[in-house]
DNA sequence: GCCAACGTTGGC
DNA sequence: GCCAACGTTGGC
């Protein structure tokens, strides 16, 4: 079993509203990164455990976790005209961008900031410290362990 | 295949 | 709103 941090904008999607979801289960669609999309093909199974962070708002860090309840498989976003997410130039019969049904699992009982990750002796390898910028991140057994640690403790 | 120009992410 | 750190695009 392995461990993923996926972001999320709350404005857009939240933590919240993967719960709110029939069975508590959403399609993490909309991944349009090439690196993301390496891991998700390449790496990510189902009953592997999630990070889910909020980014680009006021309050990010990790705000709890989901399980991956499926395989990956072709993003359908990425065939619709209607979405922001259409790509005409993927190939219909070897599609681009693919996602996968994540659960929701708990909330914090503690919201983690990004800055007490960073103040974090044991999550300086994080990618989330390292590069900023990547969607879908491996995150290590030890971070996942220490993370669980800060998000129930007191 | 190089690289300049442009676009995006996301913390500050 | 700024801008650093990427990623993508397209002319050559």
């Amino acid at each position: 079993m392995a461990y993923w941090l996926f972001k999320s904008e709350p404005d857009e999607y939240s933590l919240e509203d993967l719960k709110a979801e029939k069975n508590s289960i959403g399609r993490w669609d909309g991944i349009r990164n090439y690196q993301a999309r390496n891991i998700i093909r390449d790496h990510i199974k189902q009953g592997d455990g999630v990070l889910f962070y909020y980014s680009s708002c006021k309050n990010f860090g990790v705000a709890g976790t989901a399980e991956v309840v499926s395989a990956p498989y072709p993003d359908p976003l990425q065939f619709d005209p209607e979405s922001k997410y259409c790509d005409p130039k993927s190939p219909t019969n070897n599609p681009r961008w693919l996602c996968v049904d994540i659960q929701y699992r708990q909330t914090n009982k503690n919201f983690i900031p990004l800055k007490e990750i960073k103040q974090n002796e044991a999550l300086s390898d994080m990618v989330l410290v390292k590069q900023g910028r990547l969607s879908i991140q491996p995150v290590s057994k030890d971070e996942w362990e220490t993370i669980m640690m800060l998000a129930n403790d007191g």
